[in-house]
DNA sequence: AACATGATGACAGCAACTGACATCAGTGGG
DNA sequence: CCCACTGATGTCAGTTGCTGTCATCATGTT
């Protein structure tokens, strides 16, 4: 609160702005200077110049404030696939979608690599990381019904296209790698479809 | 801690036996009496008649309990997919994998239900059901990097395995289903060869 | 009989999260 | 110009999940 404080009655705003995106950024910083453990999310809201209790009613939890721009991304998947032709294949519009997807992330190699690092050391990150990607399978799942796909094709469908973005993710942020993201999903759906192939 | 105190003194061990089980049995039934957040720890400790401290002893956290016998289903994975012909292909072995794991699952669908239910009602354990799953991913890939699988088919293979099994399994628990599971198996199986066919 | 072991209990403590109420700048009607 | 209202924040007390540490004590070993 001091910097709120010192800075108040000059003919500011009450409160500092951007009070969620000043949590994310002090919460980022702490897990990757100390670890998400060692972060207290009273640690947190300190450096934010925040309480506490502001944290929880910007984010539910400690970790959730790793996935802010979860819904923007959902929502790219969801239109893309929507914006397909109607005569595109279930897995073609899917892959329409990844490749959008791969663009957006291009530019922000370094920033996911970051992210990731604290992501992996961390089980209940992890979780939090499955279960996002769980509800984005699920969105494709629901707008590839709602172009007539049926059940059980559309979770499928959906399910693979979330393999593969998965897969390719980690390829693209290892550390050795040089590709693109974008081909590295066009390798990893080639590779799905062979393996699926047989018999 | 009473049942004990009053057995006391007869000759018996010094301990109930079975404190694990007599936990996990504990909180299913609490569990499904009131539901996952309104259970405390203590709660389930006193009707097994332990201590919190002991609940803690036996599970790394008031999740954990509902996943007691995941590294049998693991190893049941595993091994069949080790046993399976040498010229086999990867998604044959995973398969066949699958059916042996039907198998030991078709005998306790109403319980599954039960868990299920118990699961679906909360967030937090849905984390964790899909963190053992991409566990079991992860140890499928790594069997099939044994059989000189390389990658990115191992992982891509794995999960699309874990995808088939999970839409199966729902299908299977759903409350209007006849079917054998190991059916909707093949089924779903067979759905994602379809989906995967595209040029 | 002395000793080691292993499962449990008892207790203190931290940190995540929640509910309830207070504060107070900005806003808009009267 | 005042006043009621709103909305973001602060304050505080409380619950619960989870951990560290030490004590207890039947059992098995030597």
């Amino acid at each position: 609160m001091s910097v709120a404080v010192i800075l108040y009655h000059r003919g500011m705003s009450r409160w500092q702005p951007d009070a969620r995106g000043r949590l994310q950024l002090a919460a980022m910083e702490l897990y990757v200077e100390r670890g998400f453990e060692q972060t207290t999310v009273v640690d947190i809201a300190e450096r934010a110049g925040l309480t506490e209790r502001t944290f929880f009613r910007h984010f539910a939890d400690k970790r959730e404030v790793l996935f802010l721009g979860q819904d923007e991304l959902q929502e790219l998947f969801v239109s893309t696939i929507a914006q397909a032709p109607d005569d595109a294949a279930p897995l073609e519009a899917v892959a329409a979608a990844l490749q959008a997807v791969a663009t957006e992330f291009e530019p922000r190699r370094r920033w996911s690599q970051e992210r990731q690092r604290v992501i992996n050391a961390n089980p209940g990150l992890q979780e939090r990381e499955l279960i996002k990607l769980a509800g984005l399978s699920s969105a494709i799942a629901a707008t590839l019904r709602d172009r007539g796909v049926d059940e059980p094709a559309a979770s499928l469908t959906a399910e693979s296209g979330i393999s593969v973005f998965h897969i390719a993710f980690q390829r693209w942020i290892a550390a050795d790698n040089t590709r693109e993201f974008s081909q590295l999903i066009t390798q990893s759906l080639a590779a799905l479809k062979v393996v699926t192939a047989g018999g």
